[in-house]
DNA sequence: CTGTTAGCGCCTTCAG
DNA sequence: CTGAAGGCGCTAACAG
């Protein structure tokens, strides 16, 4: 049924470890010999079977990537330029989406190993170290993205989320803004907590006070936004500014607000971590963190095929500066 | 290093024959075995190689996933459905991204194919039928998604598409509208097509007759939308209202609308295909078709297993209704 | 430069 | 009910 190598090796009159040659495009072969074998591979529509392949060099040419939340166009777009650059040397990818969860997290690990792939791109559920320090004593190749990892002597690629919060954050309290409330997505995912800490050296070096009833954490969901948000604005003593700090969060946050029938930034100022395509609809008072998804992605990518190059090159720590954009400049209360 | 199934069986005071029995779950094995093999899986922490299975089986437990825009919500969802079902069933699902483009999408066929996939589910670029029906002959299960493949006995779960095009013109033109301009995708895709033909059947139905200025084509993405948006919107004579037949279209016309500084639905109504989660902010007159995104990825996943597993059954096409939105009923012009 | 050969880890007849 | 043995398609020594 299927076309073998060794059907090809036939047809070109030579030993299927000449047709293997040809293939992997090894030199020591006659170019009279390999020009039959390419003949004959073209004649037979030969393809060869990358399952074979991977049994014998006992790993195949995939690379998992697990993320934790598909429907975030932050993730999405590190999906894509994972992609280009694997698809570009040679490696596909298999995507999984663990959809924060870690156990989903730990079984889409257990799955791409048994499916040998050649190395793990991850944005870590939480701070479970124990699962990672273990890949890479198992020299597993794998590079955290987004999330780092603590303690564990790994690849990351990272932004900078502690400097953005900062900036971001500084930049309300520039236009006036005193009572700024943060909904955050919960600690244990390095992000979460960077941001909070950003948000808190702000509004400390200006001398503000960090109002804990100000401060929300939950899933970086939509639904966790929207709640917390309407929680914030139903307080005695509401925020007049807002910092969220993840994609989703922020669509709910707005939906809030927009529930509660006010305005950005009459009613309540805002400012939001990751951007997103549509935010122009909300612009005069936004200041957005933007991140370079794509780089990030691709960064991620070309350490992963980097180490499984060479597995013995010292582990590195990509901190990628994300952009702080205002919509319409500096616009006081 | 690895451990293998002989390992197991050594272990156990079994054949590999025994074990491998065992792990498929079959019958015929005696109690007492049965329960020495598992104890020695778990003791030597064993886990079947699923490409030695793979070779064995000339099949993997892999299926396909080519979606033609990743950055898509609308494609965002229909992975989440298909890899739910996949998991749940004991399948991974390989991601992949044609990004519109017909090579990259036979490319990725290929490469598939190459690794043995149980099966595709293919939203395809073009209407490249010839690609298609060869799978079909070839006896590979596979099933489009969102977009039609014309004259080829397959698979398929669409979205009426001519029915919402149709009702959603319709309700513009039933609060007033009648300069209805349409932005909408290629129309070699099929949703393209029948967006269009929905959109000219309304404008019919109503004795509007179609001026073809109105109708834009292009790529199904923002750019495009924006693009086409500018040049309707600085015609002489300007359209009252804007159809876009697609999630990122839509982006790109809301956008132009914005540059030019004007209002929806004062300055021009809008219409758009496929909901997004953000669309509140613009809710005083939007009309929207929302799609059963993750219905359609479920039904996919689910005519794809059941093909895998009784690949005489006849194709089925699968044709889902979406819904229509309004945000804000029936507002007069 | 080229061919021979021995598996990679697993499943599956075919005999017991 | 259980074991022995033969490949699946390919690559990587090892000999020529």
């Amino acid at each position: 049924m299927t076309v073998t190598i060794e059907d090809v090796a036939q047809r070109a009159g030579v030993s299927t470890a000449t047709v293997s040659r040809v293939i992997a495009g090894k030199p020591y072969v006659r170019d009279a010999l390999r020009i039959r074998v390419l003949d004959a591979i073209q004649e037979l529509n030969y393809r060869p079977s990358r399952v074979a392949r991977s049994l014998r060099v006992q790993r195949s040419s995939i690379i998992g990537l697990i993320i934790s939340d598909i429907q975030n166009p932050f993730f999405t777009s590190v999906v894509r330029a994972v992609e280009d650059v694997a698809q570009q040397r040679g490696f596909s990818v298999m995507l999984c989406n663990s959809d924060e969860s870690t156990d989903k997290e730990a079984a889409y690990i257990d799955l791409l190993l048994d499916e040998q792939v050649s190395g793990l791109i991850v944005s870590p559920t939480s701070t479970n170290t124990d699962i990672y320090r273990r890949l890479v004593e198992a020299n597993v190749p794998v590079v955290a993205i987004d999330r780092r990892v603590e303690n564990t002597p790994m690849d990351m690629v990272v932004g900078d989320n502690v400097q953005a919060a900062y900036e971001v954050v500084s930049h309300l309290i520039a236009n006036g803004y005193r009572r700024i409330a943060a909904v955050l997505g919960v600690p244990d995912a390095s992000t979460g907590a960077e941001r909070y800490e950003g948000y808190e050296r702000a509004l400390n070096a200006h001398g503000i006070e960090v109002d804990p009833e100000l401060v929300r954490q939950g899933m970086p969901r939509s639904e966790s936004g929207h709640r917390s948000t309407l929680q914030l604005l139903q307080l005695q003593n509401p925020p007049d500014a807002i910092f969220t700090g993840n994609n989703l969060l922020t669509i709910g946050a707005l939906r809030a607000i927009d529930e509660m029938g006010l305005r950005v930034p009459e009613d309540v100022a805002f400012a939001a971590f990751d951007e997103m395509e549509w935010m122009f609809l909300v612009k005069p008072a936004l200041t957005v963190v933007a991140q370079p998804t794509y780089a990030m992605g691709k960064k991620a990518a070309e350490l992963l095929l980097q180490r499984i190059a060479d597995p013995s090159r010292p582990p590195q720590e990509v901190l990628l500066q994300p952009t702080i954009k205002v919509h319409e400049s500096s616009r006081a209360k």
